[in-house]
DNA sequence: TAATATTTGTACGTATGTATT
DNA sequence: AAATACATACGTACAAATATT
């Protein structure tokens, strides 16, 4: 039996450390000079073990001043069925995807940033938007924030035609509709939102969403497509959001109004053993 | 402006050869000796180029072999509402999660490795189904496939109190029960499943996953649990399972029955650019 | 079967650059 | 300005996996 390379034994070795809690969240670890010495090895071996612990998302480098222990952000929990059987796929914000009552009511949403832009419509949105190739969409970006973090991306896509010929004129203006997007349709242009489709992937972020976040190249975000029909089944709207998989999390509940409790919510390592 | 790191700058070229089709999914890079020339650096720094491309997915390398494209997957496409109204939380299975209707019908999954165990429930799983410390469960896991290729790990927790004090002992065989656990719980024990609630995260996988799934170290899984629910509000299930999400996404429907089409289903780079 | 060539993986050493204190 | 710590980049050597002769 050939052993485990040694840069994958230095990582264990730091692994163990960190989740037993000798090494607390915050705290600095050895310089890359000391684990070569205490390791034995040589520095960039003790790099490729960092390289690790930081794919793993154990750990983050700052230079100039050290490695350290990432502190783990308590997971904002996103309920993508609605919470309340009255709204049919309902009310505020960008028509979009809503925080979690549970535990979250001390929590304060922030959205800044709105930009608005008018663009021939990418194929994935065109599509499900039923338009044709070269047709437009007005985009509405928000940035997303919770408690001062930096929560997600937002991005609504609309048909041009809503404003040219619905009348929908404030689409395009860079202010928030108080009001929520659905509800303001519903009054200009009669289109009542019945349903919605969400479709989940996750993939790495690109340059900016890694510099928005913070977070690595190797890191993971979630992507969620939600596209919105009305009464009539034509799609109204799609909204695409970007959520950092290291803060963020989900639930889908069915079969009841939902007002079942979250185990473990508070717990911060949720998941973190699970084999 | 400092220019980009040169093992990023021969990362980007590569990267844009493989999206534009210059190099077609399972063909050989240049090895990296041949890199090393046409790039005019030493072969640590095409390593470093290789070692993001790795973590972007784009590229595989074979001891021995070479370098190559990655073959990218037609997604599974899971949907985590119920497809037919009628089911209120729905048939087969170990209580599972779906595949989708929409153009998988062609798509044949398969089951193997059943493994049956008795445990003292962890911690996140006692929690779940509302249990003390110490109690124990019963766990059927399955290793499932789609096509032949690797699909999920699926591990579904029951109460030990279901076989000892209700008679349902074919819990514990590992046979596949045919008719369905939740078939079966009903007719042995009258426990209807009328709701259930999923709870979705990602994570790196551990080595086991990355085994069984041929993914890097730094590859992402979804772990979705799934609690499910009787008539009384009890839990009576945690489902967990872990999809690869290279290969994987999900779909939630709200608001209607759902036979919505499921546009860009076939295109393989759905998600791809966007931004 | 055995030897050889090719290709990636691990490990070392060194030098210099950049960010922070 | 100097010291510290991580980042980039070069070079070398040998090991391990695979394919070929």
């Amino acid at each position: 039996m050939a052993p485990p390379p040694m840069y994958q034994q230095i990582a264990e070795d730091l692994r163990r450390q960190i989740e037993s809690g000798e090494l607390e969240p915050g705290r600095q670890l050895p310089t890359e000079l000391e684990l070569r010495e205490t390791h034995d090895a040589s520095r960039n071996t003790v790099r490729d073990a960092i390289k690790r612990l930081i794919s793993l998302g154990l750990v983050e480098t700052k230079p100039g001043q050290g490695t350290f222990v990432t502190r783990k952000i308590d997971p904002f929990v996103t309920v993508l069925t609605p919470t309340d059987e009255g709204e049919t796929g309902l009310g505020g914000g960008e028509g979009a995807i809503y925080l979690s009552q549970v535990k979250r009511q001390k929590r304060t949403p922030k959205v800044s940033g709105l930009k608005v832009e008018i663009q021939t419509a990418p194929a994935e949105i065109r599509n499900r938007l039923g338009l044709s190739e070269g047709d437009q969409v007005v985009l509405r970006h928000e940035e997303r924030f919770i408690d001062g973090i930096r929560w997600s991306l937002q991005t609504s896509y609309y048909p041009l035609s809503f404003v040219t010929d619905g009348h929908a004129s404030r689409l395009q203006t860079a202010q928030n509709i108080q009001e929520g997007t659905v509800r303001y349709l519903e009054d200009v242009m009669g289109l009542k939102q019945t349903s919605y489709q969400d479709w989940i992937t996750a993939r790495s972020p690109n340059d900016g969403e890694q510099k928005f976040f913070s977070i690595a190249h190797d890191g993971t975000v979630f992507e969620i497509f939600r596209t919105a029909y009305d009464q009539t089944g034509m799609p109204i709207r799609v909204t695409v959001t970007i959520f950092p998989a290291d803060r963020n999390q989900f639930i889908v509940n069915v079969g009841r109004p939902a007002d079942l409790g979250t185990p473990e919510l508070d717990t911060p390592d949720l998941g973190k053993d699970a084999k």
